[in-house]
This record gives structure tokens, C-alpha cells and sequence, in this order.
DNA sequence: TTGTATGCGTTATCAC
DNA sequence: GTGATAACGCATACAA
């Protein structure tokens, strides 16, 4: 045993303290040192396993451990220009909708070893433009989940940096689009069978591209079995402008009404209930997304499902993989870029007792 | 209008023209080469305004415009050791008791100008410990909801970044605590009023600090009152936990049971309605938190609130404005630390129909 | 007030 | 296979 071997861990320990003593943490240079090696070494032996000899590996390896070091994300990206670090924006966070949204990119970001940042815009267009400002220096890519952002705001900001659309549909920029088309198709048809002949549909923002493609979708269904529809709206997209659309609900007539989403539907049965007229017997309420909470409330309501979860993950899949379009190499002139097809999301509509694609709708009276 | 002035705009477009080439944004060199300033000029007009001239500062900002330049964040940090980013990591984000934090957390985040990044343990404190992990070395400071580590771990935890804890307390280390003792106080009062001689809690986890504490609250309080009261768990902390646990309910032959939280209350109700038990009148309910969706079921549940997103904002300010504590200088030893007094958030309880400080209480049968 | 020089911790590009 | 050195973009002592 060589004196040096024997003064290994002191060696050690004075690394540590001097590392301490500067308030911070171990570095590649501390590790070199106690290893014996070249920082660069240091930093091939830790990032790129094969091209190192097993002996100065394992060396390295084990002073790493010994004064327990990470490495630093901000000295790294600073480097590679790589962050590892993905972005979601949402509209609100206190939406039932976004959980299974965010849940499921919170997951896909950790099993993709990305750390996932959030920020919230409030419904608010200013404010998101705002969030993706702040945000985008610091990501490798960005989610937007039912962005209000104009389409030419957001193929702007895909020229930039990775972009995945939820909810949302602009050509040229990548998106998940739960296709709830089957499950529309379903309700209206279960709700014809249980003998409706006029449905209203209560539109949510009119800046949203999912409120949009719901009505058309609702609208096909109902013309194709000659049912009356009307829409009504647009309306804020919470119980609160659920409660405020009953009175033009009942003016319209109709016996049943699909809101935009869960939480106006719920807003809806509320305020029917304190006005006395019972669900679903005088009028049936059916929303979107399946909210937590529907399956809790009396009488449970029918909801059209997608797996939000799914799309969480997949979109945060995308970001991380993707690359921003290649930007026009030319001196003026409009960019010129691949249009990338956006790529639909089928996730089976979750099947409850009554009818196929949607849980427990309501009857006819 | 010198020569010099008059290729002002050609002098730019060139200088964006090589940013867009290199494929990245503009940098404080972008800018000194536009103003004809020196690059520290531009750093110091940009981050200390007043210790420049008006002039150049007024000419860098034109510039930095120009060129639609934003720091880098990570050669920032890189250079500051502060990354104006904070953790946030709770134990389930589907659990609706979280939503206030979050939302609490990012807006003042985002207010004070950080950037929120959150990681999800799932309840097991060993994913929360690689999370935590994985998130410190990004993070100025770090905020622990209902976290499921040890005392020991978050002490060694707080001495490396600042630490703030949600729901949680342990010496030395900053805490925003809801106080929902009066809530409790009020609302066993209001059950022994209405006639409830035998109640029951339904524990949650065995490691969750504020089980224990909400455990020994309604203790106190029952025994005041001289009313029975018995703990019944362990369990999920989840809706299923909640149904799991009716046997033992009825075998107790309480008339009235207070959950850990709404989940397992709702859980608890729904087993028992299954079961044709009739609640309030067979069995009295009560939970904690006040999740959405609380309002919605039927019969509206009994619960005690808090509040939780200005807790997860004041957690966000004090983890932001927060130091770690001062490490020990010495060689060798314990070390000695400053004891942070843990600080306690003390919200209005909620205030609704029946009993103060809890909502719509059910009555005893 | 402004310019010069240097360092933050890492990866990349050369040599050897 | 390993070492030396430059570079990433910014902030900051120190000089002028």
C-alpha cells in the first residue's frame, strides 16, 4: 500500500472541506483532483460510458460518490444549450380539466428525465403570451394546453423552440387532439333513442379552438338525425357560467343540452335545481371531460371522456423529442417550412353503463 | 444625419441576421456591437439601472429592443449561483387538496419573478427523495407539501437551500401550518349539540404529520366535551380508503365520523349509500379540506377549510426570500444551527350555513 | 461612468 | 485513452 493510497481519504476529506467552505457544491475539478485525472476526463467518464478505460472509470466513478456530486444543470446548459427542462402552460390550474393533463406530463417529463416548469395565464391571452416569454429562454420545448394564442402567434413561437399543441389544432405545429368525434356521435345518438327532438349546446370561449370543433361535431350529429339544435353562447367556462345560461336555455325550449365542459353542466344542474326543475327528468345535462367530481355528484352526470392523462404524456414525449422547424435560410421573403402533419390522439372514450363513449347520460322526460 | 446613423438599420439587420444563423438569440455582445458599447456597459445598463449614464443606458436599451434581447437564465445562474427557480413538490397532483397550493405557489412565483418547477412523489417518500434530488441543484429554494420524509432528511434538506413545509412541522425548519384547530374545536361542538355522543376519526397515513395533529385536536376537543372518540386506521388517504374503512365504522357503533380529509369522507359516504345507510341520518360525515367537489355531492359534505393557496403562496415567498441555514465552520462535530421558528398561517375557517368554521355540518340522526 | 479581465462549471475540439 | 484549452453568456472586481 502506497502512502498515497493511505492518505486517500484524507484527501477526501479536504476536498470537502474546502468545498464546503465555499458554500457550494462539488465540481468536476474537485473530482479530477481526488481522482488524478484531467477535468475533462472527469466530465467524458460520467456523460459518455464506452469511451473511457474501465480503470479510470471506476477512479472516477468513485470520487464522484465519495463527495457526492451532481452535476450543474445551468453550467450544462449553458454548454450544450440543452436545458432539459420542458414547459407547460395552461389556462388555469384550478381546472379540473388540466389535471390529467398535468399529471400525466409530470410524468413523462420525470421518466424522460426532463424537469417539468408550469405556469398558469389565467384565460388570459396577454398573460399567456407573457408566461411563454418568461418561459421559453430557460426550456427545451413548451406545451400549450388550450392555448389562447393567436395561429400566428404560435407558429411563430414554433420557429423558436419545440412547440406541442393540446387541444388544439394549428397546421404546421405539432398537437394532441383527444378525438372525442366517436363519443359526440354516441351522446346525441343515445340522446335521440331516449326520445330528445331539440338539444341546445352551450358554447364555451369563442376563442377556443376545441369549443369550435365540439359544436361542429354536435351539430353534424344532430342534422344527420334531424334533431333540432341551437347553440348558446359563448359563456365563461366555469359552474358560474353554467348557472347564468339556464335562463336562455329554458327560453330555447329544449329538453336536453350538452355543455362545453363539466363544470357549466354542473353550473347548469345547480342552478336548475334551485329553480326547482328537476334533473334529468324535465331537462338533461351532459358535459365534456369527466371531470373529478362528476362521478360524485347527484344525479351523476353524463360526460363525454378523454384520456387527458395520455395527452399529457404524449405531448410532453414530443416536445422533448422534437426540434423546432428549420427556419428559412434565405436573406427576406415569407419562412418557408416543413409542415409537420398533426397527429391525432384516439383514446377509447370510457364506457359506463347507459351509453357507449359517454357515462350515465340522463333520459328523456 | 452622419453616415454612421444612416446604417443604423443595415448595422442591425446584420447583426440579426448572424444571430439567426448561429441559431440561437442575441447576446449582450449583440447588443455592445449595436450600441458600441462594451459588454459589461451593456450588462450594467441592463441589470443596475442608475449606475449608467442616461444616454447609453438609453441607447443599450434601444438595442437590446432592436435585437429582441432576453438574458440567458442559465449563464445567469451560471455566474450568480441564484437560478430565480423554485421547487415545488407535492405527494399525489391529483389529490384535489393540492390544486389551492399550486395555484397559490405559482402565482407568487410568478409575481416575484420565479419560475416554478414541480415534481410529484406519489405518496412514496422514496420518489420523493430522487425527486428532490433531481430538482435541488435547479432550484434557489424548495417547497415540501405534505412531504413523507424525515425529520432528519429535511433538516440536512434546509441546510443546503432554503426549505419551506406545507403541513408539516420540524425544528429548525420554516413551516406554513394552516391552523385548523378552531375548525375542529367548532366542529366537534357542533356535533355534540346535535346530539352525537360516539364519534369516530378515520386516519389517514400513519406518517403524515398533519394526520396526527388533526388526530389529537379532535381528541382533545371530544374529551373536553366527554364525548366518545376513537381512531379508526390507518388508511388511504384516497376516496377508496375511505370505502374500505365503512366496516369498521359500523362495527364501532359511532353516529358520527370525522374523516382525515374529504376524499376518504366522500369515499366513506359513498360505501354507504351503497349500503343503504342513509347519511346524515344514519351517520354523520365530516371531513378536512374542502376540496372541489365537496359542494357538489350530495348531501353537501361537512368539512373543515383551509386555505390552502395562500398557503402555497406564502410558502413560494418565504422559500424565495429564504436563506439556508449557516452551516458549521468547525472540522468536525454536530453541526450547530440557527433554530428558524417554524411560523404558523392562521386563515378564517370557512364560514358557512350551520356551524362557524365548518361547512353545512350534517346533522345527527 | 465606462472598459478590461476574469471566473462560474461544463462540454467540445483539438492535440498527443 | 487522456490532457490541455477554448467556449457557452453573463456578472463583477478592478482599472482607467
Amino acid at each position: 500500500m502506497s502512502a498515497q493510497s493511505s492518505t486517500d481519504g484524507d484527501a477526501a476529506e479536504a476536498i470537502l472541506a474546502r468545498v464546503r467552505a465555499r458554500g457550494g457544491a462539488a465540481t468536476i475539478y474537485d473530482i479530477a483532483e481526488l481522482a488524478g485525472v484531467n477535468p475533462s476526463t472527469v466530465s467524458r467518464a460520467l456523460g459518455k460510458p464506452g469511451r473511457i478505460s474501465a480503470g479510470t472509470a471506476a477512479k472516477v466513478r468513485a470520487a464522484a460518490e465519495r463527495l457526492d456530486f451532481r452535476v450543474n444543470p445551468m453550467a450544462r446548459a449553458l454548454q450544450t444549450g440543452k436545458t432539459r427542462m420542458l414547459g407547460l402552460v395552461l389556462a388555469d390550474i384550478t381546472n379540473p380539466v388540466v389535471f390529467g393533463i398535468v399529471r400525466g406530463a409530470e410524468h413523462a417529463a420525470a421518466a424522460a428525465g426532463y424537469t417539468l416548469v408550469i405556469a398558469e395565464s389565467q384565460e388570459s391571452g396577454e398573460n399567456e403570451a407573457e408566461a411563454v416569454e418568461r418561459l421559453l429562454p430557460s426550456v427545451d420545448g413548451l406545451v400549450l394546453a388550450t392555448t389562447r394564442l393567436s395561429a400566428s402567434a404560435i407558429t411563430d413561437l414554433a420557429q423558436r423552440k419545440p412547440v406541442v399543441l393540446i387541444n388544439r389544432a394549428v397546421d404546421g405545429v405539432d398537437g394532441v387532439l383527444p378525438d372525442v368525434g366517436a363519443g359526440v356521435v354516441e351522446l346525441v345518438e343515445h340522446l335521440a333513442s331516449s326520445g330528445h327532438r331539440a338539444i341546445a349546446y352551450l358554447a364555451g370561449p369563442d376563442t377556443s379552438w376545441i369549443n369550435a370543433r365540439r359544436w361542429s361535431d354536435i351539430l353534424a350529429a344532430a342534422e344527420e338525425r334531424r334533431i333540432a339544435i341551437v347553440e348558446i353562447g359563448p359563456n365563461h367556462p366555469t359552474i358560474a357560467g353554467g348557472r347564468d345560461a339556464l335562463r336562455r336555455v329554458r327560453a330555447a325550449h329544449v329538453s336536453a343540452v350538452i355543455a362545453y365542459n363539466d363544470l357549466m353542466a354542473i353550473g347548469l344542474m345547480q342552478e336548475a335545481a334551485a329553480r326547482g326543475i328537476t334533473v334529468p327528468d324535465q331537462l338533461s345535462v351532459a358535459g365534456f371531460d369527466d371531470i373529478f367530481g362528476s362521478e360524485l355528484i347527484v344525479p351523476p352526470l353524463t360526460t363525454v371522456a378523454a384520456d387527458l392523462v395520455a395527452a399529457g404524456g404524449r405531448a410532453v414525449r414530443a416536445a422533448g423529442r422534437g426540434r423546432r422547424l428549420p427556419a428559412e435560410r434565405g436573406t427576406s421573403g415569407t419562412a418557408a417550412h416543413d409542415v409537420a402533419r398533426a397527429w391525432v390522439d384516439r383514446p377509447r372514450p370510457r364506457r359506463m353503463t347507459s351509453a357507449p363513449g359517454v357515462s350515465q347520460a340522463g333520459t328523456a322526460p
